[in-house]
DNA sequence: CTGAAAGCGCTAACAG
DNA sequence: CTGTTAGCGCTTTCAG
């Protein structure tokens, strides 16, 4: 392996000179020593040791990001603008999926520790184990978990509640007037808020709150699919609000099993926008979530809290109604 | 922050002794001084810096994944598997996005050999950049392309030609005379062999091969929803084996809105099988590829060529015909 | 304009 | 059973 040292001697200069130019630190580097350096490294295709220079300037320009899943489309969407945004800075980012298992999480802070990443993105754990996030030694931004934490922890939240008060909202606007509820656990804080939107929205409406219309499980189609079932064998509904679109989507295929026509007998609304919501039968009307910027803000967050060091710490997004077939 | 040199001022030994303590090198050890240390450590809540370790031991313990887009279900799918057996086995996974650029795949490899992984594994790119990655520094594991290389890279393929055959016959054995076919461009490898597949099952069965039936376009839902439309409108088919799910689930869009029903007039068939085929409507008939077996499989013959420096060097798997509604 | 020297935090002989 | 020493490849004063 090539190292600095090599390339010093060819040019027959110093490491130290070396280093300056490849760094850009050479106001004071002659152009003739600058040029001969540069030649030499590409002629031998240098290659810096990142990981070396790490050791000595204490930044890996790498980030974590923990999620619960890849594989949900919410989750690889959001990676995806986080991992355009940190390479667009310079930063790397290492993928760690936690399946929802809290002792993951802490394992994976573990490792991202010994790693000495700059920065951790945080979405989603239904425990909130934020002491151990607490003690971590690089700042770390939270998604979507709108809970008091201290000061060296960002956040970037979307007003689920707002948007579960607007989902509810426009089911009642088209008729309906029993509406039934699909999420996850309400021990999830994202769940848990949408659901509070939609109470509020039935009591502005005056509207009845029937719990026997309300199912909680996962952020998986399986419990769209069983909540449809249950809710619509045993209730008379006309809409559902559903927690995430893949829930929508369970639920689309139990209800078409059972004979009911969507939008036609019961409307559905989901939640996140996800890329195929607009391909699934029929279109599904949805809250969108603004991933792409969710992304970026988190990125941009940390990088405020690496270098300024500053005190803008949370970012509130809003949410929006896409209405398509489902529900219109 | 705490040194393994402080630790070793509290516990009054030297650094190398808490060192083998740490690593487990401790059969000489005193189990009276390993206890004391330990206890430090833990009082401490030491956390070893992984940096100045790797820098010293040569390995990183993380793994590049290069991947076109983690928001496509199949690499989303593909990265969650790879993770898995990468973190099972103590490694880290960096995530790299390239959107098909050329250019940012040698990026990306660039900053993975500053980053020093330990290896890498890349799937697809459709141009073939292999004098770039044969040059590479550490190992590398091809996923899907089936070409000649260097000895130091190996392969985990899946046969697409196979499975394409096996398509297009399923299409031919429940009645499908007039096969359409809409896929990426045949520059990619694994579009290539499936529609070699496809017409070598065509010429067996003597059937007409016309290639005003086909439509080369990408691996996205836009493409399926217009080669659908351009091959229907224009031909009388009754049967479509598309390159992917993604693409199968916009021809099927595509077909509806022009009135077709599926599976009566035309019958459709995907590749993948990716987690919401078998939700939609109607459930797509797919090409199964063992996308979690591939991830493990490439994960293992990483390891492989880094410790045991071994010539199994490629595996080949079997992808599998899942029948369901779109074709039956 | 350039170089010598120190040191980031760790591990691996080797010596005792 | 434990410590000394050297050094991984880089950057950064500081001196010249």
């Amino acid at each position: 392996m090539t190292t600095i040292k090599e390339i010093a001697q060819m040019a027959g200069v110093s490491s130290a000179t070396v280093s300056k130019v490849l760094n850009g630190k050479d106001k004071s580097i002659s152009s003739a020593t600058r040029e001969r350096i540069l030649r030499i490294v590409e002629e031998q295709g240098y290659i810096p040791n990142g990981i070396a220079k790490s050791l000595r300037i204490k930044s890996t320009k790498t980030f974590g990001l923990i999620i619960p899943n890849v594989t949900n489309p919410f989750f690889s969407e959001l990676a995806k603008g986080i991992e355009d945004a940190s390479e667009a800075e310079g930063y790397s980012l290492i993928l760690c999926n936690t399946y929802g298992k809290d002792n993951r999480e802490k394992q994976y802070l573990r490792i991202l520790e010994e790693k000495k990443v700059d920065g951790a993105i945080i979405a989603a754990s239904t425990k909130e184990d934020i002491e151990v996030i607490e003690r971590v030694s690089f700042p770390i931004v939270l998604l979507d978990r709108d809970i008091e934490v201290g000061s060296n922890i960002g956040k970037v939240i979307v007003d689920n509640e707002y948007g579960g008060y607007v989902a509810t909202k426009h089911l009642a606007q088209i008729g309906c007037k029993r509406i039934g509820h699909i999420t996850s656990s309400l021990k999830d804080n994202p769940s848990n808020n949408r659901y509070k939107g939609m109470l509020r929205a039935l009591e502005e409406l005056d509207l009845e709150i029937d719990h026997n219309l309300y199912h909680f499980g996962k952020f998986s189609i399986d419990t769209g699919y069983e909540g449809a079932l249950e809710i619509a064998s045993k209730q008379n509904i006309d809409g559902i609000f559903c927690g995430n679109d893949i829930i929508a989507i369970g639920a689309i295929n139990g209800l078409k099993e059972m004979g009911y026509k969507i939008p036609n007998d019961i409307k559905i609304v989901g939640y996140d926008d996800i890329y195929i919501s607009k391909y699934i039968d029929p279109p599904l009307t949805t809250i969108r979530q603004p991933i792409y910027s969710i992304g970026s803000n988190a990125v941009d967050l940390l990088l405020n809290m690496i270098t300024k060091n500053g005190k803008d710490i949370k970012r509130k997004l809003i949410p929006q109604l896409v209405i398509r077939e489902s529900a219109k």
